[in-house]
DNA sequence: GTAATACTGAACGGGTGACTTGACTATTGA
DNA sequence: TCAATAGTCAAGTCACCCGTTCAGTATTAC
């Protein structure tokens, strides 16, 4: 149920991206295929090929031939390895500043073999 | 409130890599000095150095200096960016999701303008 | 004072990632 | 059939990132 985490890397460095976020923006509102992703952007059809196939590496997105043109898709379980991630860390993260700012934590560490003021 | 989002790019590509994710879990055990930081790393002092300095530009982490040790400690604020991007864009997915399989809706569209065969 | 510790900065090298161009294939429309 | 469209593949370029080493500074221990 965690292991999905070990694929974070990935689909961080996938996300990383500008274009890419942008190619995963305009398939929020629906299908495409790949000429109609690479119009908004100033990159060329091969290259946003290229991203198409990093995303669908990674599994952000799923795409099929249709003819002579390729229809991609949305492919929402792909975020599953860094939502974990992050859920994972925020709550570890937070339960330590929970208890007292952790510069506090670490000076009172330090007054132990001291004393109390 | 959603313009943290565009900070995102830059808090991707830090998560991106191992090491860094590496540092960030060590931290959610508590602060940490750069030493404490590279010494389970198969890197360099020099190289950690690095990571926690752009670990530090995008806001994950927070450092400053006591003697000649530097102390680091989680900046949990740091993961606002991206969680607001995932939020945002997962909502939206499987919005479309909802609302059908993509690919009929698809072929719904195609069949509008052309009209039956 | 001297030596060890803990970083810091600069310079450099290898590898990877993003993009281009150009040649090619497959499909579609006239 | 011919031409345009849509994508794919293969180089090749360029910049950036990750790591190194080495020299230098500041702090601490002896």
């Amino acid at each position: 149920m965690l292991q999905y985490q070990e694929q974070a890397g990935p689909v961080f460095r996938a996300l990383a991206d500008d274009n890419r976020r942008a190619i995963l923006a305009r398939l929020s509102e629906g299908p495409a295929t790949v000429s109609e992703l690479a119009e908004p952007l100033t990159i060329s059809l091969a290259a946003t090929v290229q991203h198409v196939q990093s995303l669908e590496r990674v599994g952000l997105l799923t795409s099929d031939k249709e003819g002579r043109s390729r229809t991609c898709r949305l492919k929402p379980e792909g975020l599953v390895p860094i939502e974990q991630w992050i859920s994972e860390n925020k709550a570890l993260w937070e339960r330590r500043l929970d208890r007292f700012s952790d510069a506090l934590e670490r000076a009172a560490a330090k007054n132990v073999e001291g004393d109390s003021s």
